[in-house]
DNA sequence: CAAGATTGATACGTCAATCTTC
DNA sequence: GAAGATTGACGTATCAATCTTG
């Protein structure tokens, strides 16, 4: 290994280092443009109604949510919005706490849901995940959801 | 292994995808926080000096330079504007094709990358480079740029 | 006054249309 | 006419300020 200058990155370094915003970036577009083709749902969208229907009662609180999905509170407001318009989510109050809203899949919004959730399937396993299987054996799921876990205890230890 | 049912992905599938996600997230965010703190440059801004210090000449087409930071053109030349109302950047027509421009970097603009570069630097190792090479040897790192690579290329082959 | 949610102002990206040059 | 670059219209995110309730 050549050394390099302090303060600056090896090209092998510099590669990895773009590749992780570059496959995560490309992954994603596609995976939006295939989940609005086929669903009629925006990646955003549908990671919203995912989540809901994950939830017990299917319903979650609008701060709860945006923390799930890495939104802030303000940006989630504005999502919920466009699915309330579309009939897929619901608002309601919060029993026990009457700041609280919570945002709850309709019924409309889980037939949405699983006509999408076929198309946005199928792309993660062949964009993803069998790829990354591999033909040569499964070392690489492990690799990378090993490196992946890695730079992520790391962001935590802050 | 269970088996999962046709259409849905298993818990693990589910995490290795949303971890993807979410640390490219993460870790832009950090890096681009970092950088505007230390730096005043934006992560975006940042990545336009790279690329322009890389290249001959420190200069490329509007179009390649585009093309490179995986932008849309008119994405491309709204963030040169800003640039080039900071002075980091200067617009200069193509010597053998009137149709085109080189967006280049000015002397202000070297200055500005050189103060920035050793925040960007120590914020990708710290948090990708170091934990992804680990105290166990370097093990994430290959792992990682392979699984990575293996999604490019899948993504490529349409 | 602190926390949950929303709104206004703003930043920054895309697509479609346009202008210029090949 | 096609390609390079820009512009206009728009979508969607953030931050700071606001309103409501605990």
């Amino acid at each position: 290994v050549v050394a390099e200058p302090i303060g600056w990155l090896s090209d092998a370094e510099q590669r990895l280092w773009r590749r992780l915003l570059s496959v995560e970036c490309r992954l994603r577009e596609r995976l939006d443009r295939e989940l609005q083709a086929g669903g009629g749902l925006t990646l955003g969208e549908y990671e919203v109604l995912v989540h809901l229907s994950e939830a017990p009662g299917e319903a979650l609180r609008m701060s709860e949510l945006a923390s799930r999905l890495l939104l802030s509170r303000s940006g989630l407001t504005r999502r919920v919005d466009g699915l309330v318009r579309e009939g897929l989510v619901a608002r309601r109050p919060c029993e026990d706490d009457g700041r609280g809203l919570l945002a709850e899949l309709t019924p409309a919004g889980f037939s949405a849901l699983e006509r999408a959730a076929p198309v946005h399937v199928a792309g993660v396993r062949r964009y993803l995940l069998d790829p990354v299987a591999g033909p040569d054996g499964p070392v690489g799921l492990t690799g990378l959801a090993g490196g992946l876990g890695r730079i992520e205890r790391a962001l935590e230890e802050d």
